[in-house]
DNA sequence: ACGGCAATAGTCAGCGCTGTCAAGACAGCG
DNA sequence: CGCTGTCTTGACAGCGCTGACTATTGCCGT
């Protein structure tokens, strides 16, 4: 492997070295059947050689694909946003793929949006593109992206099953764990904060949660309070439902930064958690580990979602196979929030440095 | 502009539309001197009609040019590593410029690292590279960087100045601004919560810090523990701090996250943050408002770093005047943890809800 | 032994643009 | 008026690769 220096190697060069056609090369490289195992023996040492790399760009000017992938994320979810990026950029590594990262950010209407998206698709050579929430579920996006005839994975959607690949965990089923939870250990008075009913994941773990309730503990008393998913809209909602005679005993809030709040809340009102009050979150994002005690929350697993989506997109190519949605496992993450009602313990290991303070 | 369908604009329908060379065409997309008004107008009408825009492929196979930026982050840095991105893919998408973002991630010694390097500028064409911490002060990649002769631009680096063209903030000055805050509100008390001594930031802020203190308050008493930047290491240094006879009336945690664990601590300790002890942090990143009372601390333009950084590189074309370093301003910003000991009072705004929890 | 067919290898045009070179237009000057 | 120098425009090759096509080989059955 030469040490770059010099003049980056070519097709040429490598099909010279090893005395065979260019594009005896390029089926080599693009792993293309009908190769003998002795000419690709012959093509791969004078690569290896050369340390020859094909050039992306006269790849995608000559070819069809680009081998790149579009991520539409938008940025303002940061924890998430990142998540995304770095379970796509590693699908896209290991394939040889590059990752074009778009904000969409700003909420604006979807005219203006898919004037923006036309831009884009202008603009670069996709091979296909990696829809996000809150863009998973819009039809205009989907809409021109079809009309674009460009192929695309939908991360977490809620509606339009089918319409194109997609990616998604179990949010309702998820939520249930959470309400067999509470109920296991005793707790029948009990809280919700919910994110915007426009959110489908709020929808669906709300959903989730509440008919799993009703049938494990349909004695169970619920209380709901919306919390928009955001820290400021948890610390209100916790008091909301905290701050009355006859307060819950466990709250589940939809998602860590709404449950982090709550437990500010408690903090305000000189509730302890979780011995006067029981938590537990969804996402497992960065809050979760930094409030104390730690939060038992739902794991979401967001990189694997992003992965799998790129891994969609790029198979369309390696192997035409008819491609399915998927569906990736959550992980109930026990902490330290929930305490048992019925042996007056908390749940799970011992919170950190509880026994000191 | 015509309505994507059909088949994307080359700049031969440009041409032939406007009745001019591909060439003249060129020269007009690229602003290059030496063509006139007349022959302007007319591609530019020819382009508008054509809903023309340059395949991105053909002209980084052809020119020298990719127009496409590199950025080079460590994406366990969620929140800056977010920041950064917003920044350098706005001035790229104001500049008709790529991103291409890569993530140097888990830390592997050099060799790997720059074999990691040579391969991702093997399989990508760049323009410039965007070095962001904490690769802004390695020198194996700098050295690889220029034996590429790659232009690059580093994102607060604290070593090698003048090397290649950064963009930073005056991390010393900030602390400093906090020693003020601190001494103008009576501490003399003081708690240090460093970083890392092998992180370039954490170094400045102690530094300047200590040498500002040393001005303005001789008499001051100052007490150092190491919080390595991360929640739970603040936890630790936020303890050893306060659980003591003597404990400190004002902490500077020299980051947001060690700031929140050092908030945790007096949780923990049964301290009450401001009445108690005053905190500041520094970065202002999503931490500072997902705790209460909402955090003092220094604001850090980290967007508008990388931003800078990518113009950097982008006029290295564009206009090719010298490019100097950049200095960016920071702010403090004064939330809620500190308390002003002359007068009892808590500085700035009132806490959120804090007088009827 | 021969046609037929798959497997294998090569030829060549051209993707859409830019760099180089050269030609034409035009002004200034002796 | 011819000459030089500058501005403006165009012709053309080719960046590095792939798709469509053609040529060659080897193997089969009959």
């Amino acid at each position: 492997m030469n040490v770059s220096g010099s003049q980056r190697a070519t097709m040429l060069d490598v099909a010279r070295l090893a005395g065979v056609s260019e594009k005896s090369v390029s089926r080599v490289v693009n792993r293309e059947p009908h190769v003998s195992q002795k000419l690709r023996d012959k093509v791969e040492a004078a690569i290896a050689e050369l340390g020859y790399v094909p050039d992306p760009a006269a790849r995608s000017l000559a070819g069809v694909r680009s081998f790149t992938v579009g991520l539409w994320i938008d940025t303002r979810g940061l924890h998430y946003s990142m998540k995304l990026m770095e379970g796509a950029y590693e699908a896209c590594r290991a394939h040889g793929y590059h990752l074009q990262v778009e904000n969409l950010g700003s909420k604006i209407d979807d005219a203006a949006q898919v004037a923006r998206l036309d831009n884009i698709l202008r603009t670069s050579r996709l091979d296909g593109v990696i829809v996000t929430p809150l863009f998973s579920d819009n039809s205009a996006v989907m809409d021109f992206l079809e009309s674009q005839g460009m192929p695309y994975a939908r991360v977490s959607p809620f509606t339009h099953y089918g319409r194109a690949p997609a990616v998604f965990m179990d949010d309702a089923a998820a939520a249930g764990e959470v309400a067999d939870l509470f109920v296991r250990n005793g707790h029948r008075f009990i809280g919700l904060v919910t994110g915007s009913p426009r959110h489908g994941a709020a929808v669906a773990r709300r959903t989730g949660f509440l008919e799993r309730i009703a049938i494990i503990a349909p004695d169970a008393v619920i209380t709901e309070a919306e919390g928009n998913f955001a820290f400021e809209a948890g610390i209100a909602a916790g008091r909301q439902l905290l701050d009355v005679a006859d307060r819950p005993t466990a709250i589940f809030a939809t998602n860590d930064d709404s449950a982090a709040g709550v437990m500010t809340a408690c903090a305000q009102l000189g509730l302890t958690v979780p011995d006067d009050v029981s938590i537990c979150g969804f996402d497992d994002n960065l809050m979760a580990k930094s409030v104390w005690p730690y939060l038992t929350t739902v794991h979401q697993p967001i990189a694997e979602l992003a992965q799998q989506a790129a891994l969609l997109l790029i198979d369309r190519h390696a192997d035409k196979r008819q491609t399915a949605d998927v569906l990736l496992p959550h992980r109930l993450v026990e902490r330290d929030t929930i305490r048992d009602l019925r042996t007056s313990e908390k749940v799970c290991r011992p919170a950190m440095g509880d026994d000191d303070a």
